[in-house]
DNA sequence: ATAATAACCTGAGGGC
DNA sequence: TGCCCTCAGGTTATTA
């Protein structure tokens, strides 16, 4: 559920109501999320956060003695609750914080995670090999041609591949392509500079536009403070097969690629 | 090494 | 009401 934005609106909500509090202590009611919770976190008693970062999808949440990696997968949500409130079948994990909030943790499919590291993150094995931010000068137009060199992927895929560039999920990477023009079923290697540009420039449009409506909701994503995002009205392809087209009104096409569903209009994107 | 696929898990919705 | 099928915002592990 949770691309770039979302994971991005969420830390935003979080972070004020951690920075500088403690957390008292951790309950956890479900361990086997896609790895178990380790012990190093269900054992937190009395830590102050120093920070809430980002890397990718992932949110750090930065303690004297090492960080918390999360990753809320696909159907992850993170909400501060002014007490504690009985938890219903698929709130996994609690953070009982110093001002008397709770931090709590729901993730009905379980593809998130919950892990400890001591070291910097950016050496944990999942974040190590991970591409640019999309939103720093280092995803450019002639970094994404270089990538782009000898690559026979279908280039809505390879989008959504972290090496190439992270925080571009399935609903993102369609609407990119769409303002970009370029169509879906390119090969990587098929493009030229000039369009690696109009991708690049498209993917921080979007996300930025995004980021900015509070993320997209489609079923259940919320932001900290329970809200839903307001970007999903604002889609231009993404769950509007046989729509027109807002461009030149032609109807909204579907494909299947990877195993995901790509949206796309045929007459707008070459 | 690269590229395609299978797998993890639960819930919602449609057809019968 | 129930059963079976498909689909869902992600990523790793396995197979070609």
């Amino acid at each position: 559920m949770p691309e770039l934005p979302e994971v991005e609106t969420t830390r935003r909500g979080i972070e004020p109501h951690l920075s500088g509090q403690h957390i008292l202590s951790v309950s956890v009611r479900q361990t086997q999320l896609r790895w178990p919770i380790p012990a190093e976190i269900i054992r937190l008693k009395n830590q102050l956060v120093i920070s809430v970062g980002r890397r990718a999808k992932y949110l750090l949440v930065e303690l004297p003695k090492g960080w918390i990696i999360i990753h809320l997968g696909m159907s992850g949500t993170i909400r501060v609750l002014p007490e504690k409130l009985p938890a219903g079948k698929h709130d996994h994990v609690d953070l009982h914080l110093s001002s008397g909030k709770v931090l709590r943790y729901t993730d009905p499919r379980r593809f998130g995670c919950w892990l400890w590291t001591i070291n910097a993150p950016a050496n944990h094995k999942l974040l190590a090999n991970l591409g640019p931010e999309p939103l720093t000068t280092n995803f450019s137009a002639e970094y994404l041609f270089r990538q782009s060199r000898g690559k026979n992927t279908l280039v809505k895929p390879w989008l959504m591949d972290n090496k190439v560039v992270v925080g571009v999920g399935n609903i993102y990477a369609s609407e990119s392509l769409f303002r970009a023009g370029i169509s879906p079923k390119r090969r990587a290697k098929s493009l030229t500079p000039d369009e690696c540009k109009k991708i690049v420039i498209s993917v921080k449009k979007v996300l930025e536009l995004a980021i900015k409506n509070g993320g997209t909701t489609i079923s259940d994503f919320l932001s900290a403070e329970g809200k839903p995002g307001y970007f999903a009205q604002k889609l231009k392809v993404y769950d509007r097969v046989g729509e027109p087209c807002q461009k030149c009104g032609n109807p909204v096409q579907k494909l299947t690629q990877a195993q995901r569903s790509t949206f796309f209009c045929a007459h707008c994107q070459r």
